[in-house]
RNA sequence: GCGGAUGUGGCGGAAUUGGUAGACGCGCUAGAUUUAGGUUCUAGUGUCUUCGGACGUGGGGGUUCAAGUCCCUUCAUCCGCACCA
């Protein structure tokens, strides 16, 4: 994605965004990294306020970024997350959630100077209960409502709230904070004057700034009116049987399922749902609020101050404004006369010959933006360029794409899924809405495959981690220095656990065909892995085991294919079809590998259990192994392959096919149950009707003895 | 707090539509081979047992001839989101 005739087709998609109004800049609050020097996306941040690559505590800023409108599909992105059959729940809720849909109103609250204070809620059926209104401390209105002897109290706390950031205002600790503006709104439905305050629980970003406080049916706004003595209670519904009263409450009424509301006017005797309908209509009515959809979705910021990126493909000019870089003139090249000078601004904005360039539209001089695109941006799509990765006409061929797309199978880790995984999602949506090609969505099924973790070694009582050379005992881990035992457990490799496998020592001791056979086989592909040297060691036996019981058939002289099978080549038989169909299944379904090796285990045993070694039987059942071991341990099969005398690869040879007929059986196993005890079993004949086999039970052994 | 997932031997993990729970492997026990250790091979390995059996898939209850699997309930662990109005 780095290389000039990829990029220039990224650039080239990010003029479509720019046509389709889905591309703009604005002044924005924006996550920075002071380490990287950069800003970051919302998903690029984590949960503890960390760049997701630095690890740095992210600042915020005031600064004038790029910013892709993802908010213009988050109806799409949540609705078609139902489309997805063969992705993970995990990821999918993942995903609903960061999307954050929230169905409620907007609701105009009036200053007593008449000034319009507009709120998000999801319980506009709860606005005869609300009794106070709070504002974010950076609410555009809250310099307005203050009044002069609250406003020395009201700066002090907009000032702390500013110091703050983001994670520290959203902390774990839930005590609440807040200051009175001496401002009063009004109720619009019932006209009850009520303070409004400002607190920094409440987010700027989020709705509208701004909220009206429902004590008795809101557990934080009940949290705070307890916090400030704001005893006005009024409570709006109440289980019909049992009237809550305001007095006794000891927290906030919720449950909506039973209520049904009370002093609320026009919603009075209704239902939770049903009044949550009926007040839509009546704020439309009395023009004082509407309906409203919220999302958390924040439009995606894609600037980056960084040389490492593609070029976004713009042009200041003083005179035209922003100026998208002509198709034509694609790519815009990183410059390679670049000085670095360790962390700080991007050296980019330095190269004055790459910067002044003139205006492609009118002539003048101007300046080539000097921010980057986010990395994300450039593997968003590339599923889309290995349709037709060698067209230089076009980003691709539309037929090839539509022919080839969506992706079958994707397998990734976890840790893309609210990022990557998104992001691709987007652009598919938007190039098809382009025209450019006509899926939905790009990956069909997903897999997220767990991560390798190593065995651990830790100190309880000092918390030190013991490296596992340091372990004398493994069944009893002790300290080596204090003598005191050990905890064992299994997690993510990492140095300072000394808890890592060094690839190349288990490839130089076991080599690669017993590594990858011993990964497939020791968990499900989507479950951790634990790396076990004695797990290992297992793999490597049975390989070995497969290597003697083939060098020793090649020294056989096989007999011909007998027409009358005995009864031990048909068990024989059957038990090589049976691994067939498995292994099969396996690699068709959802990739069970750790059963499919067992499944060539069970053949292997088999094979070693078998007498006549000379049997055709037991040569097909040689030929099976080897040729169903090749995709896992591809090595040691090319190389028994040849030791029975072929002289083709082994990878090249057809895939073992099921003969349903080796599968039938003759005789079964009945399970005998006598009064619903399972007691034993009795060989039946596999065709016997049901009558023949209740007169088989009763005569059986079993039946006679309970 | 909200949402989701998972609970099966000493361990990793198997078990089609409900039909012999514990496949396969690790580990462990005993024996054979070996000067010894390792390797290799053989047998055993859910628990209890008066050797008849009984019990057993986190706990409790239910449906069924039959439940790891279906239903109700409860507990624990892990993950995601989290003052989102």
């Amino acid at each position: 994605t780095c290389a000039p005739d990829y990029y220039r087709w990224t650039q080239w998609i990010f003029l479509q965004f720019l046509e389709a109004g889905l591309a703009y800049q604005k002044e924005a609050a924006v996550n920075w990294d002071p380490v990287d020097q950069t800003v970051l996306a919302n998903e690029q941040v984590d949960s503890d306020g960390r760049s997701w690559r630095s690890g740095a505590m992210v600042e915020r800023r005031l600064l004038r970024q790029w910013f892709l409108k993802i908010t213009d599909y988050a109806e799409q992105l949540l609705t078609d997350l139902d489309k997805l059959d063969g992705w993970p729940e995990r990821v999918k809720l993942m995903q609903a959630n960061w999307i954050g849909k929230s169905v409620g109103a907007r609701v105009t609250f009036k200053t007593k100077d008449d000034q319009d204070i507009v709120i998000f809620t999801t319980r506009p059926d709860t606005l005869w209960g609300a009794t106070f209104m709070v504002l974010s401390p950076e609410h555009p209105l809250v310099e307005s409502l203050t009044t002069e002897a609250q406003r020395a109290a009201v700066e002090t706390y907009q000032k702390e709230a500013a110091a703050k950031s983001e994670v520290e205002r959203t902390a774990d600790d839930r005590s609440k904070t807040g200051v009175f503006t001496g401002g009063y709104a009004t109720n619009p439905v019932n006209g009850e004057q009520v303070p409004v305050w400002i607190a920094d629980y409440v987010l700027m970003d989020y709705g509208t700034g701004a909220i009206m406080a429902v004590p008795a049916h809101d557990q934080r706004d009940f949290d705070f009116a307890q916090a400030f003595g704001l005893d006005i209670v009024q409570v709006v519904f109440a289980p019909d049987a049992d009237p809550v009263e305001a007095a006794p409450l000891a927290e906030a009424y919720s449950d909506n399922a039973s209520g049904v509301l009370q002093n609320s006017g026009p919603l009075d005797g209704l239902t939770v749902p049903k009044a949550k309908k009926r007040v839509i209509k009546y704020l439309e009515e009395q023009g004082i609020g509407t309906a409203q959809t919220t999302y958390r979705l924040r439009d995606w910021l894609i600037s980056r101050q960084r040389y490492w990126g593609v070029p976004i493909p713009v042009i200041h000019c003083p005179d035209c404004g922003t100026v998208p870089v002509p198709e034509a003139d694609l790519p815009v090249e990183l410059p390679e006369d670049v000085t670095f000078a360790g962390r700080g601004p991007s050296p980019l904005a330095k190269l004055d010959h790459w910067v002044n360039v003139d205006c492609p539209t009118c002539g003048t001089p101007a300046k080539r933006e000097t921010d980057t695109m986010d990395t994300f941006i450039d593997s968003s799509w590339y599923f889309l360029r290995y349709c037709d990765a060698n067209n230089d006409q076009q980003v691709f061929d539309k037929g090839k794409v539509n022919d080839w797309m969506a992706v079958d199978q994707y397998v990734g880790g976890i840790e893309h899924a609210i990022l990557h995984l998104l992001y691709s999602r987007f652009f598919t949506k938007v190039l098809r809405d382009r025209g450019l090609l006509n899926v939905d969505e790009p990956f069909k099924r997903l897999l997220t495959q767990g991560m390798v973790q190593g065995m651990t070694y830790k100190n309880p009582v000092s918390g030190k981690y013991i490296p596992s050379e340091s372990v004398a005992d493994p069944s009893h881990p002790m300290d080596p220095e204090t003598g005191e035992p050990l905890e064992v457990f299994y997690e993510k490799m990492s140095k300072s656990k000394y808890n890592g496998t060094a690839p190349g020592a288990v490839l130089a001791k076991y080599g690669a065909d017993t590594a990858r056979m011993f990964v497939l086989f020791k968990a499900p592909p989507e479950k951790d892995l634990e790396w076990d040297d004695a797990d290992v060691e297992g793999q490597f036996r049975f390989l070995n085991r497969v290597w003697r019981l083939v060098q020793e058939f090649a020294l056989v002289e096989p007999k011909p294919a007998a027409n009358e099978l005995s009864k031990a080549e048909k068990d024989l038989r059957r038990a090589i079809h049976t691994a067939i169909k498995d292994v099969t299944e396996d690699f068709e379904g959802d990739y069970q590998f750790n059963t499919a090796v067992s499944e060539l285990m069970k053949l292997s045993n088999a094979l070693s259990d078998y007498q006549d070694k000379a049997s055709a039987v037991y040569e097909e059942g040689i030929r099976t192994l080897i040729a169903m071991l090749a995709p896992f341990a591809p090595h040691i099969a090319e190389e028994l392959w040849q030791a029975i005398g072929e002289t083709e690869s082994v990878h090249r040879a057809p895939w073992p096919q099921v003969d349903p007929d080796a599968l039938v059986v003759d005789e079964i196993p009945l399970v005998i149950q006598v009064m619903g005890k399972t007691r034993g079993t009795i060989q039946v004949p596999s065709k016997s009707d049901k009558a023949a086999l209740e007169q088989l039970a009763k005569e059986s052994e079993l039946a006679q003895r309970y």
